[in-house]
DNA sequence: ATTTAGCACTCGCAATATTTGAGTGCCAGG
DNA sequence: CCTGGCACTCAAATATTGCGAGTGCTAAAT
């Protein structure tokens, strides 16, 4: 068994170096380490356990099956490798996978056109935080066979923007709350009596101005000073109870795609519910969230903390601006799946999103906005993507 | 194999009358009847076949098993039984559970705490539409075992209601466009040049002068009428695409749940596929749709139409209010699923949530608004469900 | 000291036989 | 028209067998 702390695995670029744990594991030969590889890889395509015999014969490896067999016993004794009954192949184990995962996937980029097809998609989509959401759930599911989900980019402290009073039958009126970041906010309430939409309006800008880019604290205090009446006093605590609410909620909005992709395998199909319910979600990534570092993260084999993940392996990235304004997005799929295509994939949308949404919607004034031609963010990505930068 | 006309049945409250397509069903003895709605509850409550002794024993059917099979036969050839291998028991036709849908089941009611919890979910439930049809999809998951979903309300012209201009960063502007029925959109705009707040709110605040309650239609003469400035166009311009998506879109904001409960069975698990994908879902709701009768309907094995719901049972209803305001709640199941309960269960969410959307979201002048107390509907509702009633 | 060839052995899988029992169909008698 | 009785059927559960991919080990080769 392994320790806990080297199933979140960081795939950081080469240059990152910034591997985490790498002492948990046992120093491998070169030729161990060809071996491991072969043997993930076979496993990874045909899904069947791999003998010696096949690695010989089938990938080239120039020695004989029986050197091979007496690296898989050491392999083995070093837990890298397992056998389902003594005499059957060999299948990498979850500690297998992590040392596949860290030392051995190289820099990999999806091909070329498979990138023009995504941004292409990006450039269609309208400029929409949610349908740039559902794209990347349904971008990630497709390339990757896998599921996949996306949150909403959270802000650490949400921070009022506008209000809008609109009047609708009687004594209902429906506020409107935009944040920093452009997220919207609705709320229903009911007045003590009637009024027309232009003491509406009026309320609604006199807190407009009061409140500029304040977070709920500053909000609170500013009513204090203020002189409001009991309307503005009452709008103005509803603006707080929503921002209080954003900043307080486990999770924000959730999109999910792919599901069917991972419905067929009895080993992946509890992973829907982790999926589903948007509470273990969120326990997830607030334990994963910790080591919130950039790059592309894999959780394998849920780490013996999550019965959801037994044989499955989640592939997840923060967004958008780190501990300003981020999301997670994902791939979950069954332990066995083409590593290098779906980190790639992971790694291509999240820097997508991340351009997106630096590009529209952090409006912080000390962000000064250096990319100005919009859709311009799209190709800047194409380039850092390119094969020619390795 | 049944006409197609009669798959889609109507389960109006017995004083509804109004059965469709009564004329399929051949007659049927009252002691075939009993027999019938035997096996079904039966099957659907052990899903073994059923036997003509097990009916005779431990349902205490007044007959011996030799006349319960020879009963069996002309059911069997009927085509409401059918029997897997010669010697095994019956089961239910689609045809049967058909028969005993449309004939067989009587009112029902959940019980009076599960409603009672139901309520009291609701009560504390937000004033927002996303909240209670979250949690809608949520109940209809839990009390039926099954998956549910539910659509969001749409209008058959959307109508324009409020605009706002939010300034965001440089020449990024954050429009968010409020529908008739409260429903919020956003769309982001790049100027040409960056703009003061000031100006923005201007041109919203004449925009929405301009276009009182209208549809997109309307907006597109007005424009010709008015003299608006070139950003004032554009803004109208948006404004009608907005709203002319809102009307043309397939099918507006969906909420899931309850997937787990159709993973485990090989059967139903094909229904994910049609929850995941909101086109054919869309296709799917377009259909069947058409005979938008009050009351809820049940689609029993997917009427050959629909692969995805071979051996899957849809129970669902509109609600809002018809034609002008109203979306979808369905039950989404295995053939084999307690009607019952399920039917009551659509019925009771749906009949909350028509409440709701009458009170809080349709703000038509003509529809006065004859309940005043807002969660007034809840008991109102409860009322109508209650046992007394029958 | 490592690698390789050779060989007996293991064990899951798939295909084939065997048993079992719930349930039927049918007939003759009430 | 209903019922008791009886031979019959057939899926599911269990047991049996043969096959072969793959192993572990040892002794020879490099």
């Amino acid at each position: 068994m392994s320790g806990r702390g080297a199933t979140t695995i960081k795939v950081g670029r080469p240059v990152d170096g910034c591997i985490v744990d790498e002492i948990e594991f046992l120093a491998l030969t070169e030729r161990q380490e060809r071996i491991l590889a072969m043997v993930v890889r076979s496993y990874i395509e045909t899904g069947k356990p791999v003998g010696s015999k096949t690695l010989v014969e089938d990938y080239g490896l120039d020695y004989s099956s029986a050197t091979v067999r007496n690296e898989f016993v050491a392999l083995g004794e070093m837990g890298y490798l397992a056998q389902l009954h003594t005499s059957a192949g060999r299948i990498p184990t979850e500690r297998g996978y992590r040392y596949f995962v860290q030392k051995l996937l190289g820099e990999f980029h999806l091909p070329l056109h498979e990138r023009q097809m995504i941004r292409h998609q990006f450039h269609q989509a309208r400029l929409e935080l949610g349908q740039w959401m559902r794209l990347s759930a349904a971008i990630l599911a497709r390339t990757s066979g896998s599921a996949s989900f996306i949150t909403a980019p959270q802000a650490r402290a949400n921070r009022f923007k506008h209000v809008q009073l609109i009047s609708t039958q009687g004594r209902l009126v429906l506020m409107v709350i935009v944040l920093f970041g452009g997220e919207v906010k609705q709320q229903m309430l009911t007045l003590a009596e009637p009024l027309p939409q232009s003491r509406l309006s009026a309320v609604a800008e006199r807190l407009n101005g009061l409140f500029p880019d304040m977070d709920s604290e500053d909000i609170a205090t500013r009513i204090a000073d203020s002189h409001l009446d009991t309307l503005e006093n009452e709008v103005a605590r509803l603006v707080i109870d929503v921002l209080h609410r954003a900043d307080h909620r486990p999770i924000s909005d959730i999109y999910r795609d792919g599901l069917v992709n991972i419905l067929n395998d009895e080993g992946t199909r509890h992973a829907v519910r982790l999926l589903e319910e948007r509470t273990l979600l969120a326990s997830v990534l607030a334990e994963t969230k910790i080591q919130r570092g950039e790059g592309v993260q894999v959780v394998i084999g849920g780490d013996g903390r999550w019965e959801e993940l037994r044989d499955c392996t989640m592939i997840f990235s923060r967004y958008g601006v780190t501990d300003n304004f981020s999301g997670t997005l994902a791939v979950v799929g069954p332990t066995r799946m083409p590593y290098d295509r779906n980190v790639a994939a992971v790694r291509y949308v999240a820097d997508l999103m991340s351009g997106f949404v630096y590009e529209y919607f952090v409006q912080d004034t000390d962000t000064v906005a250096r990319r100005n031609a919009p859709g311009a963010i799209l190709d800047q990505i194409e380039v850092e993507h390119s094969d020619n930068h390795e």
